[in-house]
RNA sequence: GGCCCCUUGGUCAAGCGGUUAAGACACCGCCCUUUCACGGCGGUAACAGGAGUUCGAGUCUCCUAGGGGUCA
């Protein structure tokens, strides 16, 4: 364990930051903790809600006897975070920008700001464990499954993870909370926070029409014809359903439309009733997968993978080209989405992952060239 | 213009004198969730209007408004 100098415990002001908070303190490690201020927009109701974090972390840290200090990263979390997190839906991908911003900023500006304190290591509330060796450390999964966030941390590399600490990876969700109540944090029952980290819970839509305005097209069945209008192919993802506002149609079969596609140059979106064979693919390629130990196992490997969080693990096989992956599913995959990531597991080990660049559809689709035929 | 059919919640669509007027899709809410989604569970909401017949009408009759076949 390092032990030397101090620890920087990055703190939300949610329980689980407090609780490593915590921990670190009773192991007699010298901690401070330090709130991140990362995003300076209030949310839809006009209330700063990181200032109640913040008083949240205030509270705890004076609770458990350690000093604290905030930072704020607003500038680098528009630059390397934000503004690519928009150029990909402008590109019409749905991108992750959670994995971004542990990658960049938690464990890159922030860390830096930690190792410039002579911190010997950087703490946070992840439900993550790591296992240090000679050979380097390795991510692993939470002890707690359902709560398991190395998904979010698939982009780190050995620099990052070598100088962090999880204290609580290896606690249940509510081995955790019970540690916060008995030690009267006033965390101990708050509410998980969801949403995309430093912005919070928001009506999405109408936060990504903020930044990227509307333009409004034709929803598209694989005939090509037209089933409804909609405000821009950026606001929908694959797989989608609610939301296209297509209610009962007297040619249809009474199931739900989902989205299927899009068509960027003809601005349209494509979607179909009930799930079929298009939503569903057998291959995908990634763009640049990030190796946690710093290079692939081989060339060519069976493992498992996640292509969206919270989903269960899938058996494939990795075949690995240059810096990218080629991913062949044991089952079809449903809604494959570009900007999303393939994450890899060799059972609790995270391998690490990359961006999902396009995959291959269980069954070939295209649409008819020309008019879109009116209904 | 003359005969003959349609008109139920946002959208489809059951009902065929007595029902709490189905269901689906949409929408909304909650749950799930440090992305976006998926998913689970609930909820709001309708008989075109008027007059009759009946103990009782969405259901029968007759008018007034909006869509289809024949015959000129």
């Amino acid at each position: 364990m390092i032990s030397d100098g101090h620890v920087i415990v990055g703190m939300s002001g949610g329980v689980d930051s407090s609780v490593a908070a915590l921990l670190l303190k009773e192991q007699g490690v010298k901690v401070i903790g330090v709130f991140m201020k990362n995003w300076e927009e209030s949310d839809e109701d006009g209330v700063c809600t990181s200032t109640g974090d913040y008083e949240d972390v205030q509270r705890v840290c004076e609770h458990i006897g350690v000093p604290y200090y905030t930072v704020n990263f607003t500038r680098e979390y528009q630059q390397r975070v934000f503004s690519f997190f928009l150029d990909e839906y402008r590109a019409g991908r749905t991108p992750n920008p959670d994995i971004l911003c542990n990658s960049e900023i938690k464990f890159e500006a922030f860390l830096e700001f930690a190792m410039g304190t002579g911190a010997s290591a950087l703490a946070t509330g992840h439900y993550a464990r790591l296992e240090r060796s000679g050979a380097g450390v390795r991510l692993l999964r939470a002890t707690d499954k359902n709560k398991d966030q190395t998904y979010f941390l698939a982009g780190l590399g050995q620099d990052q993870l070598s100088r962090a600490m999880f204290p609580i990876g290896g606690l249940n969700k509510s081995e955790v909370r019970q540690i916060a109540a008995k030690a009267g944090l006033t965390t101990a029952h708050k509410r998980d926070s969801t949403g995309v980290c430093f912005i919070g819970e928001r009506n999405f839509k109408k936060f990504l029409m903020q930044y990227l305005p509307a333009q409004p097209g034709n929803m598209v069945d694989l005939s090509g014809k037209i089933i409804a209008r909609h405000d821009g192919l950026m606001y929908y993802t694959l797989g989608q359903r609610r939301g296209l506002g297509i209610g009962g149609r007297n040619d249809g079969s009474g199931e739900s439309w989902f989205v299927i596609g899009k068509d960027l140059e003809r601005n349209l979106l494509i979607v179909q009733q009930g799930e079929h064979e298009e939503l569903f693919s057998t291959e995908l390629t990634t763009g640049k997968v990030n190796w946690i130990a710093g290079r692939a196992p081989s060339k060519a490997f069976r493992c498992t993978a996640k292509f969206r969080y919270r989903q269960p693990d899938q058996p494939v096989t990795v075949h690995v080209c240059e810096e990218s992956v080629h991913v062949v599913f044991d089952e079809p995959q449903r809604a494959i989405t570009p900007g999303q990531w393939a994450v890899f597991y060799d059972g609790d080990a995270c391998l690490g992952g990359g961006p999902i660049e396009n995959s291959k559809p269980l069954k070939k689709f295209s649409l008819p060239r020309g008019n879109e035929m009116e209904i």
